[in-house]
DNA sequence: TAAAAATACTCCATAGGTATTTTAT
DNA sequence: ATAAAATACCTATGGAGTATTTTTA
């Protein structure tokens, strides 16, 4: 009789394809490990990984079966999470995704009203990029997302929370800091820092300055934004920054930051999670109280 | 941690509202099913069930948690099977549900040749009726069943397997016995002989006769075929007879079978599964048997 | 030869059984 | 009064741990 710790178990070894890893995401040791997924084998009638001396195979033959496995997993961690959520709404654990260009400036906002209106919400966080966030979404291993539209996958939900139009950093001495408005069409690509590859602000900020090609960008881009702005301070040269990053309370007197002409250059924030999911409820929660976060700072917001 | 266990247990409690059938239903004891029940409602923090002296009832949160639980059972019984497939096709066991207007028909026709293909396949029969059968199927406690067309759920798939054309059956002693190819619209309804309401044969029956109302029809309606070919021959009056049931071998010298002018009444036989099930070549292989035996059965219809 | 998986064994948690009590109609 | 579910208690299966061996790149 197939047991849901067989297909945990296979689950794990599949994610991970070593099984003394998978065994720890169990928290169960190897042996254990090992003894069920050879219990399954058995059962099935089916070689489901090929032992190697690296990393571990899954056969053509498991896929399939580990696919399904997957799917069983996530219901009945949905049938687990349905009950918890007649507890009430944001109640005990929440794995919580962000991409890293607004973990570290909306948490400071948000945390606090959370842990006020919701004590009993334990929320787990993970910062990665969207395309780690959305397998991990997929895989169930994160709960929601918080990330930048558009999401564009049919087995997702989103929620849009707010706008966070892009701003101009420029260092307070350079000539252009004082004048108005700024202009993406003006923006000269060799003095335009950004973030490395993968970072979904980059891509964003070179659509809206209408750069299709990184060609003739400076140098080379950073991990995290506070280091872009380090370089913006220090004179060499502008960044788009989000208004997120300023309502967070930023505020240098080495960089001025300049709004953009209408239109302006804006990112879609919003919430993502697995259409089956049926902890619906505590997502929308989760999502008027972001919003409402963002409005109150709005104050604090860099002229 | 819910188990397999949990949800196999709570379907089948689901399923027989009653704690000791359920219990037998997965082969337990009662306490052993109460512990259980009591268990997962205690992991969920929600009352499954309302405990009471005649049948037990499944609570409205309860409700919603069964459903989902009776996919996943479904989805691990797939999982199995989608194994015991790999082993090759029509091995191991198959619960087949057939109509009671086929059962005792087909299965002659095709039982030698299954078994003798298909050695190590454990068929595992049910004949009911056609809503029965569908509930059955739905709820994954027959495998694939046997029945006739429409079917219209879009859950399921169906395989037309062979049109069987109804024969007018009168008694040899009838003055019309000896007349030429029949027509549906001069049977007299007083003296048309059906099988009770719920069968599909007598709605098929009805609609061909464009008899819309059962108010002029004769007496009451039987539970069998053969009952209802015996009152034939008794004289008591005509009924329409499947090729089927010639093609079985059906021989009475007191009856008489005669062909429908065409285009002859008849009806659809097809095999029917969940489109979910990973058994499909099962079904087809099976479905290429079944019109393979009614084909090689051609010569013993009666003329 | 080293990392990784399998094996050997021991232990204990828990599912299940039997006997009985409680509950609800 | 009685059928049905809960409880008490005991047993035993099997899953997990530790220690060790075998495998294979």
């Amino acid at each position: 009789m197939v047991t849901m710790r067989h297909l945990r178990y296979l689950v794990a070894l599949a994610e991970t394809r070593h099984f003394g890893r998978a065994a720890e995401l169990c928290h169960v040791t190897q042996p254990a490990m090992s003894a069920q997924i050879r219990e399954l084998e058995e059962m099935l009638g089916i070689d489901l990984v090929e032992r190697r001396r690296g990393a571990i195979a899954i056969t053509s033959e498991g896929e399939e079966i580990v696919r399904r496995a997957a799917a069983v997993v996530a219901s009945v961690r949905d049938i687990e999470d349905l009950a918890r959520q007649r507890q009430g709404v944001l109640v005990g654990p929440l794995a919580l995704g962000i991409i890293p260009t607004v973990a570290p400036y909306l948490l400071p906002l948000c945390l606090a009203t959370l842990r006020a209106r919701h004590p009993r919400l334990e929320p787990r966080l993970r910062e990665t990029r969207t395309t780690s966030l959305l397998a991990e979404l997929a895989a169930g291993r994160i709960d929601v997302a918080i990330l930048a539209l558009p999401v564009d996958r049919p087995e997702l939900e989103t929620l849009a929370l707010f706008t966070d139009r892009f701003l101009l950093a420029t260092a307070a001495d350079d000539p252009d800091a004082a004048a108005g408005p700024a202009d993406a069409a003006t923006i000269r690509p060799e003095r335009l820092l950004l973030l490395e590859d993968g970072h979904c602000l980059r891509e964003q900020a070179l659509a809206h300055c209408r750069l299709a090609s990184a060609a003739n960008l400076a140098t080379l881009g950073a991990t995290s934004l506070t280091t872009v702005l380090q370089m913006v301070a220090a004179g060499y040269g502008v960044t788009l920054m989000p208004e997120l990053v300023a309502r967070a309370g930023f505020d240098d007197p080495r960089i001025v930051l300049r709004p953009f002409r209408e239109p302006a250059p804006a990112r879609e924030i919003a919430l993502a999670w697995r259409a089956a999911s049926p902890r619906r409820k505590d997502f929308q929660a989760l999502g008027r109280l972001v919003t409402e976060c963002w409005k109150a700072a709005d104050g604090r917001a860099a002229a």
